[in-house]
DNA sequence: AACTTCAACAACCGCCTGCTT
DNA sequence: CAAGCAGGCGGTTGTTGAAGT
């Protein structure tokens, strides 16, 4: 037979979370590790469904989350990635480590959205045809399980954690993590966590409670579930991530990083102030082999939507057609 | 000041896949 | 091998605050 059943509906609570079961949910995690969601409401006493446990950490109250206050650059990420894989926001969210699906989709619904058909409006007047590089023939090189299977995008993930090449630096090395991850660099939990988040409502207000429990996980051994929120790759070494500095750790970006099994880290820990550092990476970079998607994100094709939003945002909007 | 409309986003719902028994 | 659940995901709804009338 099958597993016993999660949780019964009846007296399951809903709505908003409360500071108080905020904390409840934090402190059991800190003792117990994220994982083992039934077991959550059952040893918490928590009147909620696991499920709803379960979102209610991975979307705000587990570290290294940031909320709102999207850069363009990240909107020219998730504009040009939607564009590819569609309204698969897991996978998006694999490639902006901070965000959550939930968020990305969120702010996909109530922002981009609108904001590319103004701009479809403005280009179906203004804008030239596509260019040649437009996503069709981006998408062309992206490997098959990229776009053709919308229910196993989980494999695109495979395929390209599989197909990245893995960098020991000896930074720091997790052995509970599988041989793809190497290096990562230690981050603090509470590293300005939502250090610029604003907001008026609890939910928002409190987007990281975790930094209320001083000390979080400081004293677990990190473990495959909670090095997690702690991690990040950068794949892509001259990525902007001025809205990430000050954190005092380089961050990581990498493809399936929501997916622990498939966090293979490329680079990590190096500063890309200098023109020998960037020189270091540039080598790098070339030593990697990278999967068409990768490298995609490599391309300048991202940059240019970026700009191309940021111009939009003036009112003169002349965005191709990519969409 | 009261009411209506809109925008933003937190959270729920239902489906799917993989795992456990 | 099959049944059935857990976890993950995307779509959608509900709630709340802001802006407009």
């Amino acid at each position: 037979m099958g597993r016993p059943p999660c949780c019964d509906k009846v007296g399951v609570k809903k709505g908003p979370w409360t500071p108080e079961e905020d904390i409840i949910l934090v402190s059991y995690i800190q003792e117990n590790g994220p994982g083992n969601w039934r077991a959550v409401p059952i040893n918490t006493g928590l009147m909620r469904c696991s499920k709803s446990c379960r979102l209610r950490w991975t979307n705000y109250l587990r570290p290294g989350i940031r909320r709102g206050n999207f850069t363009t650059h990240e909107e020219g990420i998730i504009v040009h990635l939607q564009s590819l894989l569609g309204n698969r926001w897991a996978a998006i969210a694999s490639y902006l480590p901070q965000r959550t699906d939930n968020d990305i989709k969120n702010y996909w619904n109530t922002h981009l959205k609108k904001k590319l058909k103004k701009q479809q409006a403005m280009g179906a007047i203004f804008a030239p045809p596509p260019p040649p590089s437009s996503s069709a023939e981006t998408a062309a090189n992206l490997p098959a399980a990229v776009h053709l299977d919308n229910h196993h995008h989980r494999y695109h993930h495979d395929a390209i954690a599989a197909s990245s090449s893995t960098v020991d630096h000896g930074c720091y090395s997790n052995p509970e993590i599988t041989q793809h991850t190497t290096i990562t660099m230690r981050r603090s939990p509470f590293a300005d966590v939502a250090a610029d988040c604003s907001s008026s409502s609890y939910a928002s207000s409190m987007d990281n409670i975790s930094r209320l429990l001083g000390g979080f996980m400081k004293s677990s051994p990190p473990t495959a579930t909670d090095v997690k929120p702690n991690i990040a790759v950068v794949t892509d070494p001259f990525m902007s991530f001025d809205r990430i500095s000050g954190t005092g750790a380089e961050l990581a970006f990498v493809p399936g990083v929501q997916q622990l099994q498939q966090q293979p880290v490329l680079m990590g820990g190096i500063s890309y102030d200098d023109e020998a550092t960037r020189q270091q990476q540039q080598q790098l970079h070339h030593q990697l082999p990278l999967c068409s998607i990768e490298k995609w994100l490599l391309d300048e094709a991202a940059e240019q939507v970026a700009d191309l939003m940021e111009l939009s945002d003036g009112g003169c909007s002349s965005l191709p057609l990519l969409y």
